[in-house]
DNA sequence: CCTAATCTCATCAGGACCATCCTGATGAGCGCATTAGG
């Protein structure tokens, strides 16, 4: 449901990467590969990239989505299917030789302070901006998406921690405004907006359903417990 | 309709300064995360 909007404004806003298909002897190795293991470590990643020929932050989303089908599967089908018996031995001492993750990537000031701009911007930048951004600043896209992952995050847990502080109150307020303009120009997705919106009403999401129709809510948003 | 892409949240861990904080990287998701492209 990537928001329609108006077409003219929104032109490299909020898309998506396009799907990644995977050929047959792509999936071979990689299937391989997560049966023998399936939390690699950066340089196994790496390496398989390479071997496919494709992005390494390819590899890491189709290990992650692996990881869950199988999860689903074997709740599912507890043990019927012994053919891919052998990820059944990974729980523990696999997780405890996990392999190396990648180097902290360190960002300069003046990269972030890019970053941020974006970010006031458009917290949810689809990829072509995500590429834009990647390349104006030097690094890899997958590390774009990182960072503003984990800044809408940290940006969620900051204000439900320190709704009084004077100092965040007042940066909170600016950053109120220019959000503000930003969803009166329509720049990201409505449905989103109750999720991330500054100085939402209720710091309960389940409290300011009514703005919203229940069908346009996201289950997972009605169902979470409400941290508050 | 399968599954890649995306999201939030929790947690691990490296690096800057001296026990703690900030923040990048990673993993799970349980009426088995949701969304959406091909």
């Amino acid at each position: 449901m990537a928001q329609d909007n108006s077409p003219n404004k929104t032109i490299t806003m909020n898309q998506r990467r396009s799907r990644t298909k995977f050929t047959e002897d792509q999936l071979k190795i990689l299937i391989k590969a997560f049966d023998q293991n399936p939390y690699p470590g950066y340089a196994t990643k790496q390496r398989l990239a390479l071997e496919i020929n494709t992005d390494e932050s390819r590899i890491q989303i189709w290990f992650q989505n692996r990881r869950a089908r199988h999860q689903c599967q074997k709740k599912s089908e507890p043990d019927e299917d012994l053919e891919s018996s052998q990820d059944q031995d990974h729980s523990e001492e696999e997780i405890q030789s996990r392999e190396d993750r990648r180097c902290r990537t360190s960002y300069t000031s003046s990269q972030l302070h890019t970053f941020i701009g974006a970010f006031m911007n458009n917290p949810y930048p689809g990829i072509d901006t995500r590429e834009q951004l990647a390349k104006e600043i030097g690094i890899p896209e997958s590390r774009v998406q990182i960072w503003f992952q984990n800044r809408r995050s940290r940006f969620h847990v900051q204000r439900k921690r320190e709704p009084d502080d004077q100092d965040s109150e007042q940066r909170q307020d600016q950053e109120q405004d220019l959000w503000d303009e930003r969803v009166q120009d329509n720049c990201f997705p409505n449905k989103l907006l109750g999720l991330f919106r500054p100085n939402k009403p209720t710091s309960c999401l389940c409290g300011s359903l009514d703005s919203r129709s229940t069908d346009t809510v996201p289950a997972h948003e009605q169902g979470r417990p409400c941290i508050s």
